[in-house]
RNA sequence: GUCCCCGUCGUCUAGCCCGGCCUAGGACACCGCCCUUUCACGGCGAUAACACGGGUUCAAAUCCCGUCGGGGACGCCA
């Protein structure tokens, strides 16, 4: 590759928003082999600006989850580096100064459309089966409009100014060139009305400041390239090369969801997933490996994909996130270990000191010899339990209407802080909404995720199970109903 | 709807860029057989794909065009 003997900087920038996602890590990956093996170095970079979204545990899960699977940065907001600050909401200052620049050289302008009214005519525009798309009307106030609206303090986005005519062309370095009309491309706010920049703003803006050379990032940027390519055009700057990977796919093949997949790292550590497994698959996934080591055995570790992993040779169709492969290679895994690493394994995850103490007092009481431990507490230990109709079907209720209540237990438990008064306090607050009786609303979560009506204290167990397994548990239960019920008919 | 991207076994892929070695290779899953008191593991085997149609060429999975199919984007989310 000719970009070898110049600086190469890359980066991640994952946005702080709940549990770390597999999508993170996929790119973390590609981004981590390509700075390793080209010299370069390799930059984390929070990207905190929604307020609305922020979600304060999850930026350091994010950072555990990478290295977990042994994705290390240069640099980051924990590790520091010359280019900081790594967390875009103590940089908001830098925005700010950047677009003023933008509102001098007139390539942005001041918004004072509402929300509603955007909302509005968006809704318009998608019913008359016309391209949602802003309809200029700030794009060109004058002056005395203009300050009379700062003096009101009206509420105001920046939005960039896209050239009416023409088009952008970029070149996407695995597919070729790709070209805009500027007609399909929106006025793209820039700065929200809370001060906070969007996504687009402030990417342009770091990836300059922090020397990015090469955006290796997800397919679902290509339509937001062209924008970026126009503010860099804007500032008068150098774009980088840009690499969009394919996206990672659910069975159906839409873009990966924790509706239909787990998609959490914290869900797969938990369930037993070695890192070393985890970071193979997702190197399988678009390929990339060389064909004397795909075709030998598809197995490797993260330090051969550094030497023989080409980016060049990514395949551009989504891979199936596949479940089913991903254990195969977490058992070959598991097998190569030895006795004593394998049970070391166990006793780090399933048979943890913490976990096995923390379930042993909800026991503790409910049983009467030290034999019937494992009666009780199955249900800790297997990775899924599928409780039959005669288990978790209240009397009164149909199937139907039970798994739709399930459902709604589900999306409850998603949102929910995971402490037991407010688990508690949200479930019962669902049940009441729904007619659900509290009994028949908790009796029907005990049986989904202990696969019995008798079982230790089911919030205390949750707290204890996790997040993560539970709403795997639900989902699994839900998805295998729905099955089931479809193959009846 | 509009724009953009993509298209090799059910799934992940090798081959594609640089046409012939492709009778399209490997892996997972599925099926069968062997091993085995059970279940796994392991071994062996079978089924299974170049989306379709046109070109270019002596020759196309590989290059070009079209059709169809799939996906993504269209937010004061990232």
């Amino acid at each position: 590759m000719t970009i070898s003997t110049e600086n190469i900087r890359v980066r991640i920038a994952p946005s702080p928003t709940g549990d770390p996602h597999v999508g993170t890590a996929y790119i973390g990956l590609i981004n981590f082999l390509y700075a390793r093996q080209h010299g370069g170095k390799f930059v984390l970079r929070i990207e905190d600006t929604d307020r609305a979204r922020f979600v304060a545990t999850s930026e350091q899960m994010i950072f555990d989850a990478l290295r977990w699977l042994g994705i290390e940065w240069d640099e980051g907001p924990d590790v520091g580096g010359p280019f900081g600050p790594y967390r875009q909401s103590e940089r908001a200052a830098i925005y700010r100064e950047y677009v003023e620049k933008l509102l001098a050289n007139d390539t942005a302008y001041r918004c004072f459309c509402t929300p509603e009214e955007l909302e509005a005519v968006r809704r318009q525009q998608m019913a008359a089966k016309v391209p949602p798309r802003y309809p200029g009307t700030c794009r060109n106030l004058t002056n005395d409009q203009i300050q009379l609206k700062l003096f009101e303090s009206t509420p105001c986005t920046i939005r960039m100014k896209v050239p009416v005519e023409g088009s952008t062309t970029f070149r996407d370095e695995l597919r070729g060139e790709i070209t805009f009309n500027h007609n399909n491309v929106d006025d793209q706010v820039l700065m929200k009305s809370d001060g906070f920049p969007t996504y687009h703003l402030a990417n342009v803006v770091d990836d300059h400041l922090m020397q990015i050379s090469d955006v290796i990032r997800a397919e679902e940027w290509i339509s937001s390239t062209p924008k970026h390519v126009l503010l860099y055009q804007f500032f008068g700057w150098d774009a980088p090369r840009f690499w969009h990977m394919p996206l990672l796919r659910n069975q159906d093949k839409s873009k990966i969801s924790k509706r239909k997949n787990p998609v959490s790292l914290v869900y797969y550590r938990q369930a037993g997933f070695l890192p070393e497994a985890m970071i193979n698959f997702l190197g399988l996934m678009g390929g990339g490996m060389p064909a004397e080591i795909n075709n030998a055995s598809e197995k490797f570790t993260l330090q051969e994909m550094i030497e023989h992993f080409n980016i060049r040779n990514i395949r551009l169709g989504g891979p199936v996130f596949d479940l089913t492969k991903l254990r195969w290679l977490n058992g070959e895994y598991l097998r190569a270990l030895t006795p004593e690493a394998f049970y070391a394994e166990l006793r780090k995850s399933v048979l943890a000191d913490e976990y096995l103490s923390a379930i042993a007092a909800l026991v503790q009481t409910r049983i009467e010899t030290l034999s019937e431990f494992g009666n009780l507490t199955g249900f800790f230990f297997s990775d899924n339990v599928l409780p039959s109709p005669e288990v978790f079907l209240p009397k009164k209720r149909m199937l139907e209407e039970t798994l739709a209540f399930a459902g709604e237990q589900l999306t409850v438990l998603e949102a929910a802080e995971w402490n037991a008064s407010a688990i508690e306090a949200a479930l019962k607050q669902l049940g009441e909404q729904q007619g659900w009786s509290v009994k028949e609303n908790f009796m029907l979560l005990r049986t989904i995720l202990t696969g019995s009506q008798m079982s230790p204290p089911l919030l205390e167990s949750m707290m204890i199970f996790g997040k993560a397994r539970t709403l795997d548990r639900l989902r699994r239960f839900i998805d295998a109903q729905k099955k089931l019920a479809a193959q009846k008919k």
